[in-house]
DNA sequence: ACCAGCCCTGTGGTCAGACCACAGGAGGTG
DNA sequence: CACCTCCTGTGGTCTGACCACAGGGCTGGT
């Protein structure tokens, strides 16, 4: 057993028994180390890793904020993962689209299910940000992001929304590049907004099978959209 | 910008850039060092993270499988985020299952839209070797494992075969200890290798209905009975 | 001329010790 | 009582070193 995978095993061991759950300190690095039996770069690899993954946050100097502790963010890990195998142009985009249409229909037809869920309310109230006008094409791809997010999370499945954000979050600088090139993209937002404001009606109508057809239709269609004005262009 | 994310941006724009590809060999780590004005065990953190994306391999010596080599592997990259987010008790075992059987039903409803896909073989090949008696359940799980995984890539989407096999290998261990408690591992083994077959007959027939009704049935039905014999006692 | 063995070189893996910036908290000081 | 100052412990980084490893070239013998 490597140095590095000991340190790594043992943190996971760890939370696996219950001994380290979220908002938990980690261990100082040294004190780690020394706990270990290993050097202070070789706990630190493992610690950089576990940061890539989401699992940790480290901070600097004194205080709440200061040390290593233990947070949740499944979606961060996956999207970095997802991030750079598009990259290596290993994943395609186009499977990529298709994935989250898969999971993103879903949800809502689950969603649809519980129309009274609070995360509606929140999706509601983004929709409403996403109106002002004068908005930058950066702000509101942020809210846009987010009311997808919202919307998944109201189907209850934290996995379905650790994925569906991780994908999002990964073509988000694609997306961004992509709309400027768009040739009218105040004429795109208006459409967008429109579609987003279908699917959310029918999910709080109890009408699942409208609002998963509706928001695979927005997916795919906007998907479309920007690769048929950037690829060739 | 911190050393460390430097040579991590450094390494996914020369990766976007298509300077470096899959299959190609990263600089020594000592060279990274002097190029990018880190030390190296600042590039070797950034390296580590890499490796548990699933973005490259390490190998001491020399030769073709010495030094730091660009690879494909997300599924490996996902599975590790997956597998600590579990521990960590913030991604439910079942939502985790029920976006599985959401994946696999979506592939292999495609994939009986190409019933002579070569992963079919593959799959019918596998379903022969889970036949052998007296196989033990370690084997009959890898085997198991990987005629899910074919059956998904015959669908065509690498996104979702990634997520699908990482979400395989996120619960393969907790699988093996689940199944060892059940009551009568041999007679649920052989209700399973019927069902595979089923699932397989029908996406060579080309029902892909049927088949996707049969593998969120298959899977479903299993998860339902390893959590009964295990979670009570 | 051939071939078996040895060393040389470059790789990642690890370690030890040091210095830095940071930020809260304890203590002194007005 | 309020303010300021240092002290302490944190992660972030660097330097320089040693190790195991494995291929490739060299060297010696045949």
């Amino acid at each position: 057993m490597s140095g590095y995978a000991a340190v790594l095993r043992h943190v996971e061991a760890e939370l696996a028994a219950g001994r380290l759950t979220v908002g938990a300190q980690l261990p100082a690095e040294r004190r780690l180390a020394e706990d270990l039996g290993v050097s202070r770069p070789t706990v630190r690899e493992a610690i950089r890793v576990l940061q890539a993954l989401g699992v940790v946050r480290s901070g600097v100097g004194s205080g709440p904020d200061a040390g290593t502790t233990v947070i949740a963010d499944p979606a961060g890990g996956i999207a970095a993962a997802l991030r750079l195998h598009l990259a290596t142009r290993r994943l395609p985009m186009a499977d990529l689209v298709a994935t989250r249409a898969l999971i993103e229909g879903a949800a809502v037809r689950a969603a649809a299910r519980a129309p009274g869920h609070p995360d509606l309310d929140l999706a509601e109230d983004l929709l409403a940000r996403m109106d002002e006008p004068g908005i930058d094409a950066d702000t509101y791809h942020q809210l846009d992001a987010d009311f997808h997010v919202a919307l998944t999370r109201a189907a209850g499945n934290a996995v379905n929304t650790a994925v569906m954000t991780a994908l999002r979050d990964a073509i988000h600088h694609t997306v961004l590049h992509a709309v400027a090139s768009l040739p009218d993209w105040p004429r795109t937002a208006a459409r967008l907004r429109r579609e987003h404001r279908a699917v959310l009606r029918a999910v709080r109508a109890g009408d699942g099978e409208r609002a998963a057809a509706l928001v695979v239709r927005h997916i795919e269609g906007f998907h479309r959209e920007w690769t048929r004005h950037v690829s060739p262009g």
